[in-house]
RNA sequence: GGGUGUUUAGCUCAGCUGGUAGAGCGUCUCCCUUACAAGGAGAGGGUCGGGGGUUCGAGUCCCUCAACACCCA
């Protein structure tokens, strides 16, 4: 016998003794199915998240899987170059090591090391949490396997010129010391200045101190000839007064590395004074100014200036003139030794004070505004990218972008939900080169090789490239390549390309990518174009995009805001201490932990109980609806795990029952549905309903409504209504059909829910259903997918319009019990029931389906009303579901004059709301003939119904 | 500045090709009835962001405005 209350605990210990691992490998039978896991980072642990998008592979793994399929679920975790890197260089510096003293190998060699320890963190734990990847294929993208397909991707598109080497300026991020692609820079708005400069017209100096008018902001004008020339001081006798153009600029310490000031050719306050020269300030430079249409003539003062070395913008800009840029910094981001000697060793921030105050000596300074910009930051160090000149290796993309573009335009790719394609879209077709070279040591070395000349050798092996060099001494390119470089291979280096395995003949293309909207660019979008381009087919039909997991507050979960919630956490329990520590150590601000502690404390004053995997899975597909993002509500897995509660009851509910019989007598499957009485017609139409359903929502990714529609059915209807039907009647008499049914439905539905909740289906289905049924098979994860039941009709309608009239008798003469209070034990001595639509009279028929409405609403006597029949206030209470009315006779329960005027009032509530239903219908039919007649048919029955329970 | 999306019950969200609104949690009332108080029986609660339009009929289609979110520049 069961405990009466369901312990996640122990059921997810006893249900994976079931679950061998081989039993995830593709069975070799079936259609091929395949899911490629999107590989996590390895040095990782497991966030919500992956808890989301792992569950909802497994459902689909575990459905396709049960419908028969030859499933493979395809694992693996990804090498995270400048992540992996940055934990192991802070380990170094914990021990007073950097890795340059240490040196490339034996820094790679300690990367490995760290990987070995921590990299099955996050298998580990994701194999804890019942996901059924088939783990005997565990790939990591730095294997030897995944290098291969990575050399061999590199050397292709070198060699089909898609590859090239270029200097040209890249996302620099000075810390980490290596190029960015675009997308691991991130914008953020924060609030900084915009200094207003003066720079003097090298021609312009005025003697006679009169500005030419067309000149817009003479220093003359407003500083009355107090502006000295330049290198002189505020005072100074004699002094002339310059001409200047003023431009605006968010980052002045870059004015030590301009090369012009560009205006609009249109506007007419600068026109002529295009080609003249500024005489730069600080460094007495003279640089041209230049008219491009790239300059908005309404932003700021219409001049700005150009650093083309350290600006996107500009370096087009300049491109266009061909004016050559100066780079003024260093790896470092500090200034180098192009700009004047006072400032050179600076870094940006020393820089921009001192030349802002050097500026402001000479006069230079005509205002500072606070001014809110965009400021890149690198993803990983946080610190400001700079635009820096290097030599990097670009993929050449334009070419490998159309073919991407059409797959998914056609919908040979589908996404879902489909409004990811605009996005999708939008890239592609404005698509940059992508940058895939990186300064680090971690990661896929470039196959390039350089002989003392610096001529390059691309190849497979060093060997290889020794030969194109005809014996040379070569030495290998130091950079590696962008992680997302072998992402994009994923879905085919797993399965063995460049290889032509029997996986990849078999699984490629793969079934469907389930991942988040965010990486669509990172990953998404560069793992189609190469698939296209190595493979000339897909990589996936479909992509499943999730949403981003969200606290309650919709805000982000970072480990930075305090706001994290551990997967497991949710499944195993956590106290109040324990998660205050968690949440609070390793904040980026000490002053932060008191108000995370304080937030934390609020909303778990008690930690968080242990709601189990299945809740926690039960709750994600509750929550992935085809949305954006998904604000997690920890009530909902409080709810998931009362409905595993419910299901373990019912469970021990039939278990009692069938102690009762011989369960060897029973027979297997469910009876024919003709032969059943009404009460089981219905509930397996229903569930025939139900199974015909969830196959629809798996298919559309509906998780949500198939959370619901299942959780309705096994509660609703299985629970609330069937089983309180056969409860009765089992205590009658034990008859064999009720049980055979009851064990059947709650079987099917275990098979049903078991791709959500596997663990408590499966063990459900080991102790109360397999030894009942004398099923042979070895776990539920294996049994096929329910399809229809019972023999012969699967639906019939008159069983399933009889049993609804049934409980609308009940809930009606319930509602009345309740409105008048009367205790549930008190049975009502009689009730008439009217229905001039006469549905109900069918229901009358069968003095069995009485004997459950006169139990279930406690009721001593039932009878039908004759439609003309009428009942005056002395007699009782009546109430209207549909056409159906009940009246209820109240004698000797209640107090009839107290009573009086609450149900007039709702009496009359009830009347008016119908009556102006009535009268909306009323009006509605007057056009029913430009309707179609099904409508108008509903409409004329409604009336009907309004008007019976009117008394019409 | 360009784009995408969101706005439905107190909270979190469903609502398919247009036919007058649903769930979970919360609230209120009654009940520890032999599967389940992680439960049972019932109740209350929404002018579907504002405005306009198309239509016999709009949460659902079109236009517009507003707020919020995200992406790109």
């Amino acid at each position: 016998m069961l405990a009466s209350k369901f312990d996640s605990k122990q059921t997810e210990h006893d249900a994976r003794q079931y679950w061998p691992e081989q039993n995830f490998a593709p069975s070799g039978q079936g259609t091929p199915y395949c899911i490629m896991l999107p590989p996590p980072n390895v040095t990782g642990t497991l966030h919500m998240g992956h808890g989301f998008q792992h569950t909802l592979m497994d459902a689909l793994i575990r459905y396709h899987r049960m419908l028969g399929d030859d499933t493979l679920w395809q694992p693996g975790t990804d090498h995270a170059g400048i992540a992996t890197q940055m934990v192991v260089e802070k380990q170094l510096a914990r021990d007073g090591l950097d890795r340059k003293t240490m040196g490339r190998e034996a820094f790679e060699q300690r990367v490995w090391a760290w990987k070995e320890t921590s990299g099955n963190t996050i298998v580990n734990q994701m194999k804890k949490l019942g996901t059924t990847c088939d783990w005997s294929r565990l790939r990591f993208t730095m294997d030897e396997g995944l290098s291969k397909a990575v050399t061999t991707a590199f050397v292709k598109l070198y060699e089909d010129g898609l590859i090239y080497r270029g200097t040209r300026l890249v996302n620099w991020d000075p810390v980490l010391q290596t190029a960015l692609s675009d997308l691991e820079v991130l914008s953020e708005e924060e609030q900084g200045s915009m200094w207003h400069l003066k720079y003097p017209l090298a021609s312009g100096w005025s003697g006679d101190a009169t500005p030419s008018p067309s000149v817009p902001i003479p220093a003359g004008e407003r500083d009355d000839n107090s502006l000295p020339p330049l290198g002189g001081r505020v005072g100074d006798e004699g002094a002339t007064v310059p001409l200047c153009l003023i431009v605006a600029t968010t980052r002045p310490e870059t004015m030590l590395g301009d090369v012009a000031v560009a205006v609009n050719p249109e506007d007419e306050r600068y026109k002529h004074l295009i080609g003249q020269k500024i005489l730069l300030p600080l460094v007495n430079r003279e640089i041209p100014i230049i008219a491009d249409e790239y300059v908005d003539p309404a932003f700021g003062t219409g001049c700005v200036k150009m650093t083309p070395a350290h600006d996107f913008n500009d370096f087009e800009v300049c491109k266009r003139h061909e004016i050559a840029g100066i780079n003024i910094f260093t790896k470092e981001a500090k200034l180098n030794d192009v700009v004047p000697e006072a400032y050179r060793g600076l870094t940006r921030e020393v820089a921009r004070k001192r030349i802002v105050q050097d500026l402001t000596e000479l006069g230079l300074v005509e205002k500072i505004e606070p001014h809110k910009l965009q400021v890149p930051r690198s993803e990983r160090s946080g610190a400001i990218v700079e635009p820096y000149l290097t030599e990097q290796w670009y993929v050449r993309m334009e070419s490998l972008a159309k073919p991407a573009l059409d797959v998914v335009e056609k919908n040979e790719i589908e996404f879902i939900p489909e409004t990811w394609r605009n996005t999708y879209r939008q890239w592609l077709t404005n698509i940059q080169d992508w940058c895939i070279s990186r300064q680090l040591w971690w990661g896929h070395r470039v196959p390039a090789w350089y002989d003392e000349a610096g001529n390059i050798y691309v190849a497979h092996t060093e060997q290889e490239a020794i030969e194109k060099a005809g014996g040379k001494k070569l030495h290998q390119d130091d950079d590696v390549l962008d992680t997302w470089f072998s992402s994009a291979l994923w879905p085919f280096s797993t399965l063995g390309w460049p290889e032509k395995t029997p996986e990849f003949e078999k699984f490629y293309p793969t079934n469907v990518l389930v991942t988040g909207f965010d990486i669509i660019f990172f990953w998404v979008a560069r793992m189609i174009m190469f698939g296209l381009y190595f493979t000339g087919k897909i990589p996936f039909k479909q992509v499943l995009f999730t949403g981003l997991i969200r606290d309650q507050d919709g805000q982000k979960m970072s480990k930075s805001k305090g706001n994290v919630l551990d997967p497991i956490d949710l499944i195993e329990g956590i106290s109040l201490d324990d998660l205050l520590q968690k949440r609070t150590f390793g904040l980026m601000m000490e002053s932060q932990a008191k108000t995370v502690e304080k937030a934390t404390r609020k909303q778990f004053p008690e930690g968080i109980p242990a709601f189990g995997e299945d809740a926690l899975r039960f709750t994600y597909c509750a929550l992935a609806t085809h949305g954006r993002d998904v604000r997690f509500d920890l009530e909902r897995v409080e709810g998931a795990r009362n409905f595993c509660n419910k299901l373990w009851n019912a469970t021990r509910f039939i278990q009692m029952q069938l102690e009762k019989c011989d369960v060897t007598q029973l027979p297997q499957g469910f009876p024919t549905l003709d032969s059943l009485e009404l009460p089981e017609q219905w509930i397996v139409s229903k569930l025939n309903n139900v199974i015909e359903v969830a196959h629809k929502y798996f298919t559309e990714f509906r998780f949500d409504l198939l959370a619901q529609t299942l959780y309705e059915f096994a509660w609703y209807e299985f629970c609330d209504w069937y089983i309180e039907f056969a409860k009765i009647r089992l205590n009658e008499k034990v008859d064999q059909a009720i049980l055979q049914v009851l064990v059947n439905t709650l079987e099917t539905i275990l098979r049903l829910l078991h791709p959500i909740i596997p663990f408590i289906t499966e063990d459900l289905w080991q102790h109360a259903i397999k030894p009942v049924l004398n099923l042979q098979g070895k776990t539920l994860m294996l049994e096929a997918y329910p399809r229809t039941c019972g023999e012969g009709s699967q639906i019939i309608p008159t069983a399933v319009a009889i049993i609804d009239q049934v409980k609308d008798i009940i809930l009606g003469i319930r509602q009345v019990r309740n409105f008048y209070k009367i205790e549930p034990k008190k049975a009502l001595p009689l009730v008439y029931v009217q229905d001039p639509l006469s549905a109900t009279a069918e229901v009358f028929k069968h003095a069995d389906l009485l004997m459950l409405i006169q139990q279930l609403a406690k009721v001593d006597e039932l009878k039908l009303a004759a439609n003309d029949q009428t009942f005056d206030e002395t007699f009782g209470a009546s109430t209207a579901i549909g056409s159906l009315r009940a009246f209820v006779s109240l004698q000797g329960l209640v107090d009839f004059e107290a009573e009086e005027k609450a149900k007039k009032e709702k009496a009359l509530k009830e009347k008016t709301k119908l009556e102006a239903e009535k009268a909306n219908l009323e009006t509605r039919l007057q056009n029913a003939d430009k309707v179609p007649e099904a409508v108008a048919q509903k409409w004329r029955e409604r009336l009907k119904e309004i008007e019976a329970s009117l008394g019409l």
